[in-house]
DNA sequence: TGTACATCAGTGAACGCGCGTTCACTGATGTAC
DNA sequence: TGTACATCAGTGAACGCGCGTTCACTGATGTAC
């Protein structure tokens, strides 16, 4: 989960000896890409578009990506990765069901009011790119809900109940009112929203599937 | 709603007078259309793609279709079309939040139950598609659980909140289970699943956001 | 400091592949008589 | 029933467009001396 994070970084940090400094042209190159992916999805976005959109030749992109799929890949993880690993840490740092409840989703509502667009895109192309994720580890997100519900349920803290459909009833509940609001269906910041969210899933799991 | 499945069944019920009847063909067609869909989602799919799955020349993807993008969008009206007017109908016929919470999430369940290809297309093509829905309408799914929130609160069966939140988590809690389905995190049918989802929907709406 | 050189970020025209779509054709089936 | 014809579902080679990617080149910047 560092790894994409600290290669993006060393761009940032560590300019060559030589040549000019490629970082601010990956930026506007990483930020084009991000906001018209989220808006028509990789497939729908052309190199020839980010390129415009980032006002660099087509060429360039290639000098910080091997392709446009890796530069989309790389974006994915960077938003997916940086999620998964602040939720690991809440985990880590945080006892008790609604305690944890509450960082995770205000974590959440941070990460998607801090950056709809990148939100938006790891969310919708999650199902391109999720094979590519360890799907044992705490770097996936389900996971780590899986895990959150499987604690609480061993604290006695929500009823006994199957741990992975509650994470699914958990996870989608936490997750809706991002789509909604990126749909226009809600508006202000989604972090106010975050008490009435916490209280929505907690009751979801005391209700425990009876 | 009724049109999509009109022009559909047109089709399958009237033969024309002359040359062959091409029902099977175009279910053949729609059939491999709908299952590489789901799998590789619409741009990921090509014209022979679906035409060597169907067991068809790529041409004949043109005698019942203007365009790919037809086909894909027919497809998504006739699952979408059919959720939003079940949904819509029981909003109808039944009175009673947790009555008609039951109901509709039984409906989820068992159209996922039937055609989890259908669903899982519909699931994740309805952000390309959904634009082409009339947003204000019955026709679309999102107002249909809004309008149940609504309902609610007016009849005092769960507490004063704000009814787009309450629909967004309502409609997250019901959905993702059908999404850690599609990915093997849950198994065998969702129906059977349908009663704790139900518990777990209705207690998040009795919560109220505090 | 000044000059020659090396490096490499960025350019943009060009390439070729795969795609959606077309269209002249085939042949199976129904109609007319 | 048999024959000539009309219709149209289905074929598959061909077309041309847009795409991702390449590459010879430019010129800005840092290094060596």
């Amino acid at each position: 989960m560092t790894g994409p994070r600290r290669a993006a970084d060393d761009r940032t940090a560590a300019p060559p000896g030589r040549g000019r400094d490629g970082a601010a042209t990956r930026a506007r190159i990483t930020g084009a890409a991000l906001r018209l992916f989220a808006e028509r999805g990789v497939d729908g976005t052309s190199v020839r578009d980010i390129a415009l959109a980032a006002g660099v030749a087509e060429g360039a992109l290639y000098r910080h990506f091997p392709s446009k799929e890796a530069l989309a890949r790389s974006l994915f993880l960077e938003g997916y990765a940086a999620l998964a690993g602040d939720a690991a840490a809440i985990l880590a740092a945080t006892r008790g069901f609604e305690a944890r409840t509450t960082a995770l989703v205000g974590l959440l509502c941070r990460l998607y009011d801090e950056s709809p667009a990148l939100f938006a895109f790891v969310l919708l192309s999650q199902h391109d790119h999720l094979r590519h994720v360890d799907s044992d580890a705490d770097g996936n997100v389900v996971n780590v809900v899986a895990h959150l519900v499987d604690d609480a349920i061993a604290a006695g803290e929500i009823p006994p109940q199957d741990a992975t459909l509650a994470a699914a009833v958990c996870l989608g509940a936490a997750l809706q009112p991002a789509v909604f609001h990126l749909y226009g269906r809600l508006a202000g910041r989604l972090a106010d929203r975050a008490p009435a969210i916490v209280a929505a899933v907690v009751a979801a799991a005391r209700a425990g599937g009876g």
